[in-house]
DNA sequence: CCTTGCTTCTCACGTTACGTTAGCTTTTAC
DNA sequence: GTAAAAGCTAACGTAACGTGAGAAGCAAGG
């Protein structure tokens, strides 16, 4: 009695295509109610009902396996089912974020710097790709109230900040060879210490504590967690670049 | 020189797993520093950089064969590759955003009444899978500011409705089978125009009007765009119901 | 030198939800 | 009756690995 449809005008109905019903027909998902002795599968209104439910769940984010437990087994815990499901595109919705921002980032950095270093970017991404371990490495060495402070500053504030030591860090990289004592890689130097002390005033203090820490703290198993934009030889530069900066601040705080 | 790792030490390192090393290799996409003539991997600091970035471009949601291009091809326009990556991980995080919608709504609707009825929780979440497609399909019969109106609710204040109608179809379902006269069925209907006059205080006036052009526009093909909770039988007894209101109250209105 | 145990190797199939031919048969329209 | 349209099965392709299976390399101890 009631309408028959032929896959064809089933599938334009249904807004789905027809390899889509073949299949579902083969993992036992949506049978068509008729079959002819040549093969053909012909669905009625009752198919309509159910692919309805499956397109449905399907827009939940379930997977068709999952949906075919949710429709043949019946006395599912719908709710419990319904709130995990939440949790999971929460999550992913979550992770699409942090993406975003890390592309908001770099697209900033672009504007700002026409011309970017490839790996000063790479460590960029890097930053925020890994922002929760960060935020959790830091606070062994830090005071919790510092790294909020500096994870917490509006993202507007932010980008621009990791703009600025972007920037400083290619001017570095540029410098690189140069005399670690000449007065412009100092005055680079400088430049970072003193966006430094405008987010934590007390960066120095901090630094002092950190560095008794230090020898005991870098056989750190995965140290791998902070990906230096700077290439060995780079780094041993600025050490002594830094070394540098450090006896001369000392001297000219405390002249005794 | 350098320090040299196995695959296992460097998959440890990197937070990567081995089999992902390997795939890397097999696809050219990161070639081990050195092979051993027995056809061991070992890599080097330098495959850490490399390893760096696939990482951060895996992260920012590009496909390995894309990373390929980016990392090996030089002279990419990054800019224009970064905002398109943008406007795809928005169209995804949007995406999630209505599923999540869906789920709140469903969930809502859980927590109000307890039972639920499988079809008006699949037209339900169908409502707002397809949310857009019924937005411009309403405003061939609807005034525009009309379907603004609708749609563009607070979403509690959406929730509670979708949830209301719900409930009503629910208790109409139930009544299905008795007389579609009765005062029962006939209060139902009322409460459920009460509702959309809250909504939408011209209501009648705009049945009246689809009413003309219901005849032609039932034709239309895709007509599954509106997959009612009801079954065919139940929505011939509505039908039925809905008359003897409509008959009903333009006597009431018009007793001359 | 042999054994034990750990690491690594190469196939090769499994995963998800279909898309996409290829080659053939059935149905429909004229 | 014939041609075009629609349907069929079978089978491979996709993305990024996970998961064995079975063999081989490698360091240490006896």
């Amino acid at each position: 009695m009631s309408i028959q449809y032929s896959i064809g005008e089933f599938a334009k109905k249904a807004g789905i295509t027809i390899r889509a019903l073949r299949y579902y027909d083969e993992i036992n998902l949506l049978k068509p109610s008729y079959i002819t002795p040549t093969g053909r599968r012909f669905y009625t209104e009752d198919n309509i009902m159910q692919l309805q439910k499956i397109v449905s769940l399907k827009f939940l984010g379930y997977p068709l396996e999952k949906i075919h437990e949710l429709i043949h087994l019946q006395n599912w815990d719908l709710q419990e089912s319904l709130e995990f499901q939440r949790q999971e595109m929460i999550q992913k919705r979550e992770h699409l974020n942090r993406v975003i921002r890390a592309l908001d980032h770099a697209l900033f950095m672009m504007e700002e710097q026409n011309t970017i270093d490839a790996n000063i970017f790479m460590a960029l991404i890097h930053n925020i790709h890994k922002e929760e371990e960060q935020k959790e490495w830091f606070t062994n060495y830090f005071p919790k109230e510092a790294v909020e402070k500096i994870f917490d500053l509006p993202e507007e504030k932010y980008m621009k900040l990791n703009n600025e030591i972007a920037s400083l860090f290619s001017e570095l990289k540029a410098a690189y060879g140069q005399d670690s004592e000449s007065p412009y890689v100092q005055a680079l130097l400088k430049q970072y210490f003193d966006l430094a002390l405008i987010i934590y005033p007390e960066t120095f203090e901090l630094m002092e504590n950190l560095e008794n820490q230090e020898i005991e703290s870098i056989e750190d198993e995965d140290m791998q967690l902070f990906p230096s934009p700077f290439s060995p030889e780079e780094e041993k530069w600025l050490v002594q670049a830094l070394q540098y900066y450090w006896d001369k601040r000392r001297h000219s705080n405390e002249p005794s």
